[in-house]
DNA sequence: CGATCCCGCCACATT
DNA sequence: AATGTGGCGGGATCG
């Protein structure tokens, strides 16, 4: 429907301001959006512009009807037509139909032309989904309040939910700073992990008991909590700099509801929430007592949150059929799950960017930062972070406190929503792959990739968290970063950085080999929906993919309709949205990715690719890359020094052949291999194996030190639950080795032994790249104190976690956690950091070596210098 | 008639 | 005080 009332809308619409639009661009030319710093988009307002749109200008410019505004916006179109017409097929499509009947409409922009999510959509096609690191883009609210034609006042109401999802950061007065999708992975991660302490503990519980109870305890709610939700969940908001002051009102509300939103769908079981359910829990009083008044309020701002979240193609609008009768309710259709629930806490670390708006005023740090860090892909993105550590400002972004303990009531209402039971509004809708599989992925990787801009550079912590529970985090942090290391010797960043921190910088070329903590199962799942995702990229690309990916097919034809989508992401559909979420998903699984994502503007189908690897299938479509076919085929003969094993890499799933052989017991475990093209950076080839080894890893990954790669193999079980780690531990290298020590675990894949003397390789814990970055350190202290917090139930993973490693790490890890605790038992970011500190320094010697890393032996070692290093960057940051 | 949600008043925050 | 933000709810539309 959107797309069609866009269509017709723009007609409409502008009338008042788009004159003044078209002007500008008339000066400027179609793309004129010149004044903006976005112009990426040129499509946003593809409506006009569609041919068809023309056609239907032409018409009405020859019919009197037609208005003189129209006529004037339509004049300018047609111009703009041409330059655009690659607009948006969906729009194409109404416009043809419409074209007829348009005219009347156009005269009369019915609501629904006005509508928030109509306006959104229009919002977010003008930017990049995923923006060059190099660009950041700026967002004027007047002027784009001024060329969609709408008040501020609509504005600020898209770009609240946005900044809640960290889509867009506020740089300045009436200025905000557009991020684009890499982060959203990680964000919503955060806000997943800060929704189940919140509310997951419940939850679960409730779960388990089912429907029940969850009628129940509606019931109950009332009385029982009175909830302090008050406080904002995830407080972007920066504690600090910014005077409290600040908090009032602000905090409140739109940003704050909005990600309490989101967080009922991430912990949310079905993934689908009722309206009334939502606004009973947001209400922060008591719900009972909660006027109706007061309901109807908190409703209608849920529809203006969901309306923007529908923008995203994070929601969908269904209907839940309840005891009564049916109610409407919204299906989270985004990312779901990524590190998943095992190890959550960490991303309350970090906690989104988001709301910290007055933080410090440091407009211009923030700023400068972003640009450094927003666009550059995750990678260079936690590149930059460590490079930028110095650079301090961050700090502004301290972590973010959550609170909540409230998590009783809203728990209850949780386990109500929960329970709910969901008419499905369509059997599309449910496609498992789309929302499952994806949950598999961990986005250990993304974190790390994602790290994007200062803002965010909470969300490298938050990898961290991830894995927090146990030193996997470290690891998994660390895998990603590899590739950033290597970036950073390219580029001259400050290798000393590296060094410190927790990844493997390998020189340029190498493989690096994953194994993937997902156990086969779930890799299959996972690679399901990786597969729609790579798929569409692939189409995109090439067309291959469609084969494969049958699941896909019914969503994506909308997207194989139009080949343009890659181009178009955030223009309009949902459709094509959705499948760029899942990607961005599919992203945050590989660590890599962001690689290559800096390399070739459509990361995000890289992603996919990684991902794809796993299935021959989808791996070879992808081929779009190019650059990564040829990567990976180089990779071995060329780069692959260490890769004894790779050469049979060749192939991805080759590759995944060969980690299984090295494994060989393994079955489940080879996963993929993942192999960096080069592109952007150096040239890194990675390799995954998807088993789940995943256990290993974390602790694997703790060790850095020794790099030898073997660490990974925890035992799975543990880890099990993160798939992140894997990648962590992982990243050994190339594993030629094997194992020996490690792999004992079983899934040891690599044995990394091989790698540290081929290449120098730094191994740094996950949150070494961040280190330097202020608010990652903010993150990591948190993530820590979450588990302590938090609960047990992590915790008691954590430790299972580290009882299967102990013979590798075992003691570190605990060690980390223990150090992480105190800080997380203040909650507070700042006291968080000091600990840190400490803790810190305390390791740093295995940070610090280079060698150490290379070759050392520690597990214990790595697991230290990742901790510490994550300490460190707290402190850094925090000086 | 209930579900949506546009519109814009106006309070609070920031400059 | 002016201007930026954005809470809030009346009431228009939609279905």
């Amino acid at each position: 429907e959107n797309i069609l009332d866009r269509s017709r809308m723009a007609p409409k619409t502008p009338i008042k301001n788009e004159p003044v639009d078209l002007s500008k661009q008339k000066g400027c030319t179609p793309e004129r959006n010149p004044m903006t710093p976005v112009k990426l988009i040129d499509r946003p307002q593809p409506d006009p512009w569609t041919p068809t749109a023309n056609l239907k200008m032409l018409v009405s410019a020859a019919s009197p009807d037609m208005r003189d505004r129209e006529k004037k916006k339509e004049l300018f179109r047609p111009i703009e037509n041409s330059d655009q017409s690659d607009t948006p097929d969906s729009l194409q499509y109404d416009m043809i139909e419409d074209s007829m009947g348009d005219e009347f409409e156009k005269q009369r922009p019915s609501r629904k032309q006005k509508s928030l999510g109509l306006l959104c959509q229009k919002f977010l096609a003008r930017y990049p989904s995923y923006p060059l690191s190099t660009e950041k883009t700026t967002i004027s609210l007047d002027e784009v309040a001024a060329v969609l034609g709408v008040e501020r006042r609509r504005i600020y109401d898209i770009v609240n939910v946005l900044e809640s999802l960290q889509l867009v950061s506020r740089v300045a007065k009436n200025q905000y700073c557009w991020h684009g999708r890499h982060n959203l992975s990680q964000t919503l991660k955060v806000l997943q992990d800060v929704g189940e302490l919140q509310y997951g503990e419940l939850m679960t519980f409730l779960q388990h008991k089912e429907q029940d109870l969850e009628y129940r305890f509606r019931d109950q709610k009332k009385e029982t909590l009175p909830d302090s939700q008050d406080s904002p969940l995830l407080d972007f908001s920066e504690p600090d700099c910014t005077s409290a002051s600040a908090n009032s009102r602000k905090d409140k509300s739109l940003r704050i509801m909005s990600q309490k939103f989101v967080m009922l769908f991430l912990v949310s079981k079905t993934k689908i929430v009722t309206l009334d359910i939502a606004a009973k829990i947001l209400i922060e009083e008591t719900q009972d007592t909660v006027d109706h008044s007061k309901f109807k309020s908190k409703v209608r701002r849920l529809y203006d949150i969901a309306n923007v979240l529908t923008s995203l193609g994070l929601i969908k609008k269904v209907h839940v059929t309840e005891e009564r009768g049916r109610k409407p309710a919204f299906k989270w259709i985004g990312p779901a799950e990524f590190p998943a629930r095992t190890g959550n806490f960490s991303p309350s670390s970090n906690p989104l960017p988001g709301t910290q708006r007055g933080a410090c005023a440091n407009g211009k740090q923030k700023f400068s930062r972003h640009a450094s860090f927003n666009f550059t892909q995750p990678c260079e993105g936690t590149r930059r972070k460590v490079n930028s550590e110095p650079s301090s400002p961050d700090l502004e972004r301290p972590a973010c406190v959550v609170n909540s303990d409230e998590h009783g009531c809203k728990m209850i209402n949780l386990a109500a929503v929960c329970s709910q039971k969901v008419e499905e509004d369509n059997s599309s809708a449910r496609n498992p792959s789309i929302s499952s599989p994806l949950s598999h992925l961990p986005v250990p990787g993304d974190s790390d990739f994602c790290v994007t801009p200062l803002p965010q550079a909470v969300f490298p912590v938050v990898q961290t968290d991830v894995p927090s529970l146990s030193l996997p985090n470290s690891i998994s942090g660390q895998a990603l970063h590899p590739s950033t290391p290597a970036l950073n010797k390219t580029e001259n960043e400050k290798p000393a950085l590296l060094p410190s921190q927790p990844f493997l910088c390998f020189p340029s070329s190498s493989v690096f080999m994953w194994c993937g903590s997902l156990q086969e199962n779930n890799l299959k799942e996972t690679l399901p929906t990786a597969g729609d995702v790579g798929n569409r990229s692939a189409e995109a690309q090439t067309a291959v993919p469609a084969a494969a990916c049958q699941k896909r097919s019914s969503h994506q034809l909308t997207a194989a309709s139009a080949p343009a989508d890659e181009e178009e992401p955030a223009s309009k559909k949902q459709n094509v949205e959705e499948s760029d979420v899942p990607l961005s998903l599919v992203v945050p699984k590989k660590p890599f990715e962001s690689p290559k994502a800096e390399a070739t503007p459509g990361s995000v189908g890289t992603s996919a690719e990684h991902l794809e690897d796993f299935h021959p299938d989808l791996a070879s479509p992808v081929a779009p890359e190019a650059t990564d076919k040829e990567c990976t085929k180089p990779l071995d003969s060329q780069k692959q020094e260490e890769c004894s094993q790779n050469k049979g890499l060749g192939e991805p799933s080759q590759g995944e052949e060969h980690i299984s052989k090295e494994n060989g017991s393994q079955p489940f475990l080879p996963q993929y291999l993942y192999v960096q093209p080069t592109a952007g950076l150096s040239n890194f080839n990675f390799l995954f194996s998807a088993n789940q080894a995943p256990g290993g890893i974390s602790l694997a990954a703790s060790p850095l030190p020794s790099v030898s790669v073997p660490c990974v193999m925890v035992p799975a079980a543990a880890l099990a639950s993160f798939p992140l780690f894997c990648s962590p531990a992982v990243i050994s290298p190339l594993s030629s080795v094997p194992d020996g020590s490690f792999s004992a675990a079983s899934s040891t894949n690599f044995s990394v032994s091989g790698l540290a003397p081929a290449t120098p390789v730094l191994i740094g814990t996950t949150a070494v790249v961040t280190p330097k970055v202020s608010p990652t350190p903010s993150v990591d202290p948190q993530q820590p104190a979450q588990p302590a917090l938090h609960l047990s139930p992590v915790f008691a993973r954590s430790c299972a976690a580290v009882k299967l490693e102990p013979p590798v790490c075992g003691g570190h890890p605990v060690t980390l956690l223990k150090l992480q605790q105190p800080s997380s038992a203040p909650l507070t970011p700042k006291s968080i950091r000091p600990a840190c500190h400490e803790a810190f320094f305390k390791t740093p010697g295995s940070l610090g070596d280079p060698v150490c890393w290379k070759k050392n032996e520690g597990n214990q070692t790595r697991s230290a210098s990742s901790v510490q290093r994550r300490l460190e960057i707290s402190s850094t940051s925090a000086d």
